[in-house]
DNA sequence: AGAAAAATGTACATATGTGTCGAAAATAAC
DNA sequence: GTTATTTTCGACACATATGTACATTTTTCT
């Protein structure tokens, strides 16, 4: 059987393993995270693992880099981009929970999942929880909500998208789209203007009907 | 070594494999579910487990069903429950998060975990927020909330627990119980009377300072 | 006390996982 | 084309898990 290559002419690599870990934590959980099993999807002897990674720990560190990396950071700078009003504010956060570009829920999930049987990623993982909460925080003061009320209405925003990911539902776009509107009014106390909805659905390709 | 005996007098239960098994779930995830380290927890021989239970698969559906019991029904009870306004229902529904016997917030976020790498728990689990979001949008309906509305705020309320179980987060009950006018607001749209507050810290035990 | 049952434990067969060593093969460098 | 480097693989040693068969102990029943 012909073996796929990668760029560099080997079969292996250590984004190859990297990935074939990432597809499998999201899937099955960390503790299916087994360099056998890997090896067997990579059509590759397990023992060449070891030439990329010093064993399986240093492979799981490198998936928890991974997802540090990606997903704290769009959240704040979501939160942080510009708007005319709170609404739109609102709505530049919505990104996030609509493009896996921005905010990879699934392996946010997976990460949540595996913090269950680990107290260092657990503690990580609440850091991560802490600084997405208050820049979150600091976009309702912006637009001079008080305090406290900043602080549960951040919380509400953020624990409901937790939440939802934590359901693993999968629905269809458009009936998550006609939530939209209901969800800002109750996350901002105020209605977003239609041309504000417009251009949310247009950078996302979607057109009500 | 004396063993400790239970009421039948022997060491040994079919209770005393699952309840460890319960620990060792909200610990540490399903994979740990393990009968050699049960055994070894309970000072038991491994194989002394095959009396009790078939399989190692037996005692996990022992788990799933567990669960079943316990976390659905009191929500739909009380989202029941009589109340003269929508922010005393809502205060009503607020008692499972806040009372263990009424909702097992861990065992919650385990078996979600667990339905990561089984599809036949998942759709059990997406099952029991159908019927769960779907009592809350009933109470709010009930207080003549439209529709569309009620839906969006059914999972508003649904969606914050579960994002905040999934957070793990171990917070003081006096932080919580400061939050809770706010959140109240948020999801319902009117504002708790004092005596609604008052009769629902005491009900908890909690006196505000 | 003796028989029946319930529960426990030892030995065995098997499966799946980890990590090391050194030989072999594939690729890159000269 | 030869050499050096990088990668792959098979063999070994070991650890942890499951489940079965059967002997043994402990408790209960009469």
């Amino acid at each position: 059987m012909d073996q796929a290559l990668n760029d560099t002419g080997w079969r292996g690599s250590q984004e190859g393993w990297l990935e074939a870990a990432y597809h499998s934590l999201l899937e099955s959980g960390v503790d299916s995270v087994k360099i056998l099993p890997l090896a067997k999807k990579l059509n590759l002897s397990r023992t060449s693992f070891y030439w990329f990674f010093k064993d399986r720990e240093e492979l799981l560190s490198a998936l928890v880099a991974r997802w540090r990396d990606k997903n704290t950071g769009n959240i704040i700078k979501q939160s942080e981009a510009y708007a005319e009003s709170l609404a739109e504010a609102m709505l530049n956060v919505f990104d996030c929970w609509l493009n896996t570009d921005l905010f990879d829920a699934k392996f946010e999930f997976a990460i949540r999942s595996w913090a269950l049987q680990s107290d260092e990623l657990l503690a990580e993982v609440q850091q991560a929880d802490q600084i997405r909460l208050e820049a979150l925080k600091r976009m309702f003061m912006r637009f001079g909500v008080p305090e406290t009320t900043s602080d549960v209405r951040a919380r509400t925003t953020y624990l409901v998208q937790i939440g939802y990911i934590s359901m693993q539902s999968m629905e269809d776009i458009a009936v998550r789209m006609k939530r939209i509107p209901e969800y800002i009014a109750i996350y901002t106390g105020e209605v977003p203007q239609q041309r504000e909805l417009d251009r949310f659905f247009s950078r996302h390709g979607y057109r009500p009907s």
